[in-house]
DNA sequence: ATTTGGTACAGGGTTTTTCCTGTATTTGAT
DNA sequence: ATCAAATACAGGAAAAACCCTGTACCAAAT
């Protein structure tokens, strides 16, 4: 009648030491929990989900292999909405967050959390369908306000770029000069030069190293 | 009297989560271990040991804020030497590893191992002194074989910088000029050049972006 | 007392980077 | 056919980065 139904969880974490202490912490802080079973990834979450057997609630972590936590909140929206998605993780960039709140995860949980706060966050999710800390809500608004832009720059900045200007971008990531990186691409200096002050534009940087770390921060070399 | 002594435990991890999981684990797989405190980082750790009262194992993490695990284990190293320390850690790249075992760990666990070898390898540490699994000795033979000197000129170069040069590299990964890094550390531009001569030696690079570039692939720098 | 090593700094020169303006060619759209 | 854009390129110059040599100071070692 009144009393609690029975919670349905599943983990979603490529670190088993993480995942069976989380799940011994559930054990303790909620009492009326069952864990269906635990997935390394999202491909492997896709493989153990079965139709008519769905869990209430997912506790995903964001950084896995294969196929990491956005790209599964995605594929959960469309093959099983009514899953509620925590993420639990230990990245707190402003951009992981916003993002995965864009994709309607019901929660945003750090990994330095107290275990009781995931008790009151599972109890939370699953009676008002959300929870969301102060922590969060700040981010997002601070994300709101301030940037607005930033997130939209970075995503257009990196989509505006021409595959000549890309090839470029990873040269330069390196201890060439401009010259040189000429010569391995076929080009004058000159052109070098337009594609430079271009990137420089579009990035938002004002030198040879700014363009590298942005290169970096955001993936578009490898290391 | 042939039963095992009591294995005396303090963990060091920035995620308390992971830490309280870890702790919840270890009580279910290892019977005769007391927990005797657990630490944030480094610098936690040095305010909660007391001498005469050190246990016998510490669980390390590797990436913490304030005070890594590098800096914390020769920290051990040299206030308590018979602490033996096991490294859990999701870091598995092979620098990492070797540079751990050469500070002297007594075993390297990666975050996704089973709870079970966790209890074994506090097992072997506790009796046999040490735990390496052959994933961690596959990538000492390796380093060894391959690169014999690349770790070595790494761990070598990153020893050799003193603060003033880890702080001026650190303010050289940005869109500052050296002016103006110098103007911020209180000193002449021309000693910012001997600065800079001084680590493009030591770290084997030829520009600015090279060694901006080295400083985030050996994570000298946060992104 | 002298040498050695580490640190801060200067003069002065070369190379590379950065920036501005401007031209020729091509290509797709109107 | 013409206009706009994207692309490759140049001249020229200022700023920054790079490099070498040399001095002055201090402290620790001999």
């Amino acid at each position: 009648m009144p009393g609690k139904q029975i919670m349905r969880l599943v983990l979603v974490d490529d670190h088993r030491l993480f995942r069976k202490g989380l799940i011994s912490l559930i054990e303790m802080v909620c009492t009326d929990c069952d864990i269906l079973f635990e997935a390394d990834n999202g491909v492997d979450l896709q493989q153990k989900l079965i139709k008519g057997n769905e869990p209430d609630i997912i506790l995903m972590d964001v950084n896995m292999p294969q196929m990491d936590g956005f790209a599964t909140v995605q594929w959960l929206n469309e093959n099983y909405p009514l899953i509620k998605i925590l993420v639990v993780s230990m990245i707190e960039k402003e951009e992981s967050i916003v993002r995965m709140l864009q994709l309607g995860v019901k929660g945003y949980l750090s990994k330095d959390v107290e275990p009781k706060e995931l008790g009151e966050a599972l109890n939370a999710v699953m009676n008002k369908g959300f929870y969301y800390t102060d922590f969060i809500t700040g981010k997002l608004v601070h994300s709101l306000q301030n940037d607005n832009d930033s997130n939209k720059k970075t995503s257009a900045a990196i989509q505006s770029m021409n595959n000549r200007e890309k090839n470029f971008l990873q040269l330069a990531c390196s201890e060439l000069t401009y010259s040189e990186i000429a010569a391995q691409m076929f080009l004058s200096p000159k052109t070098i030069d337009g594609y430079r002050n271009s990137l420089f534009e579009k990035l938002q940087v004002k030198s040879r190293v700014g363009m590298a770390l942005y290169a970096v921060r955001h993936g578009l070399v490898q290391l």
